[in-house]
DNA sequence: TATTGTTATACTCTATAACTATA
DNA sequence: TATAGTTATAGAGTATAACAATA
């Protein structure tokens, strides 16, 4: 709790800015269009699905920090291409039940590499301690996902 | 050039992927409505347009990773709002420049703050190490926004 | 003919509000 | 009455294709 680090409240508060604008961008320059594959929040829920078992929508929805409506409508897509499998909660009949299909399963492994390679790319005009400064930052990166508020 | 790094040929395919999914995820947590304040673009614009002075859409777009007509609309949006003036090029009437309006400037200081302290907020959960390890990594995240293809 | 930018069209992602069904 | 999910509505962000004006 002690501050005695580097990291001083105006260093923060330029940290916060530096690092709010280079994850919007990074995003912009990462996104694959939809057209031949799947959209962004479609693949990342269906990741999310694949590495969380069955789960509730609204559990999704939270983890993938986006409204209900939202995360009904982009289960409606996953649903209409055989992507997942909606079935009632057989304990709460208000609820449903989301799995990933075969295809969905399939469908992950074939698009995730196309996404992954366009990043790896980008990674490989990197030299070797701004890679492995990437990657040590990685942890604390995944660490700002956990909704805490 | 040399390999003889930590980060093998299996790693870095795996740190593109742990990467590509947390701007993912990070961007839709940032991110904040744009109903009361500037939508996420308008504002990543507005900040590009500041930072390097009057320019070209085709630019603006580049920079942005956009295509042409997105960034058409985005400015459409800021000059009803008056955020931004757009010019004839004098040397190109093809073209146009873009400039920040003083309302443009002033709209920035003030929106900055607050979307920044969304990131401050979250950041202020980590500690010290982690915080240092981000900001250590934001030289190179920042470097892979940079378009050699 | 090539380039710059805009308009047309269509789809994804996003939210809040209103609604239905169930608890 | 409260909760889970869907539908209605509206707006932002996104692309490709077609177009206009200029080089």
């Amino acid at each position: 709790m002690t501050r005695t680090g580097p990291v001083e409240i105006d260093e923060q508060t330029q940290l916060a800015a530096r690092l709010r604008l280079v994850v919007g961008r990074l995003h912009r320059r990462i996104r694959i269009d939809g057209r031949e594959s799947v959209p962004p929040l479609q693949l990342s829920a269906l990741v999310t699905v694949e590495q969380h078992g069955p789960m509730r929508l609204s559990e999704l929805a939270r983890r993938e920090a986006v409204s209900a409506p939202t995360m009904s409508r982009v289960l409606s897509a996953l649903d209409e291409q055989g992507l997942v499998i909606r079935t009632p909660d057989p304990n709460d009949a208000r609820g449903v039940q989301i799995v990933l299909s075969d295809a969905g399963a399939a469908k992950l492994a074939e698009v995730r590499s196309h996404r992954t390679a366009l990043v790896a790319r980008r990674l490989g005009r990197l030299d070797d301690d701004e890679r492995r400064r990437i990657a040590d930052a990685l942890p604390a990166l995944e660490a700002l996902l956990v909704d805490e508020d």
